[in-house]
DNA sequence: ATACGAATTCAAGTCGACTTTAAGTCAAGT
DNA sequence: ACTTGACTTAAAGTCGACTTGAATTCGTAT
């Protein structure tokens, strides 16, 4: 598979997929001339990255998850990642019903409103280690 | 109150607040020479923009909510983004449960899972429009 | 009145994840 | 053989949210 084909089904751009081997992501199988050759693994292998994107990891941690032998997961790391990702969705849950409440609060001013001052005391915490999702645009 | 104490409370170093100012998430009640004076309002505020912040929202985003008058807030706005907010919990759940699984399924190859290639193709398809959570650091 | 530390402005730098551009290389079709 | 269009590299640019640095101005304590 060229790197043609390989952005037509994984949807990304020729671009990123240089950059994704430039960072150690993934590894073409050969050249044919300077061009790049793939093999489908690389496809899942883009899909793993998708999915550690999506549950918000920089590309460098996703870099750590696969061992260096090639298409094994570190275990630990995973559950970690795991954790850490619960972890933010109960403090967006919490955003979101304060948002809510916000929304339909009718006290004048929010700041009046008990409920809405507690999680404001609740997101002037400070975040944890590391850093949240990034980056996602919207390529349609 | 300068900005030294606003930044004092607030966590935010001064950079910051000025940064925000220029922005017009905040404002300054007036000058003592050169220096900026705020009130406690600002903290609220403060405390405001660290919430939307946390609920993944831009700065310019956040800008929108506050209407032109001060202090009250564009309900509509706050409803739609409280369920962009949710539509993004129930993906990071399936993500969680996704790194979960992959960590456990004692298939040599993940890629022999349905489950965990159900869950690729989920994370595979384009993120919905708006970026995600950006910028959190640890400033311990 | 003078020094000092804190605040000010404006410009430039940083970070991650890419994208864009310019200039060059090459496989394949005619 | 020659053209063409996809591919290549390296470097520079982009975006949001800040941070940093340099030069300057002031309020306050002495």
């Amino acid at each position: 598979m060229d790197i043609a084909e390989v952005a037509r089904i994984s949807g990304l751009p020729a671009s990123t997929l240089r950059y994704y081997e430039e960072k150690g992501l993934i590894r073409s199988s050969g050249r044919v001339g300077l061009r790049r050759q793939f093999d489908t693994a690389t496809l899942q292998r883009l899909g793993l990255i998708a999915l550690g994107r999506r549950a918000g990891l920089s590309l460098d941690q996703i870099a750590t998850m696969f061992s260096a032998d090639g298409m094994n997961i570190d275990r630990d790391l995973l559950r970690a990642q795991a954790l850490e990702l619960d972890r933010r969705i109960q403090e967006l849950a919490l955003m979101r019903d304060g948002l809510l409440h916000a929304a339909d609060c009718n006290a004048a001013s929010h700041f009046e409103c008990p409920k809405f001052l507690r999680l404001l005391k609740i997101s002037t915490r400070k975040p944890r280690t590391g850093r949240i999702g990034k980056n996602f645009k919207n390529g349609d």
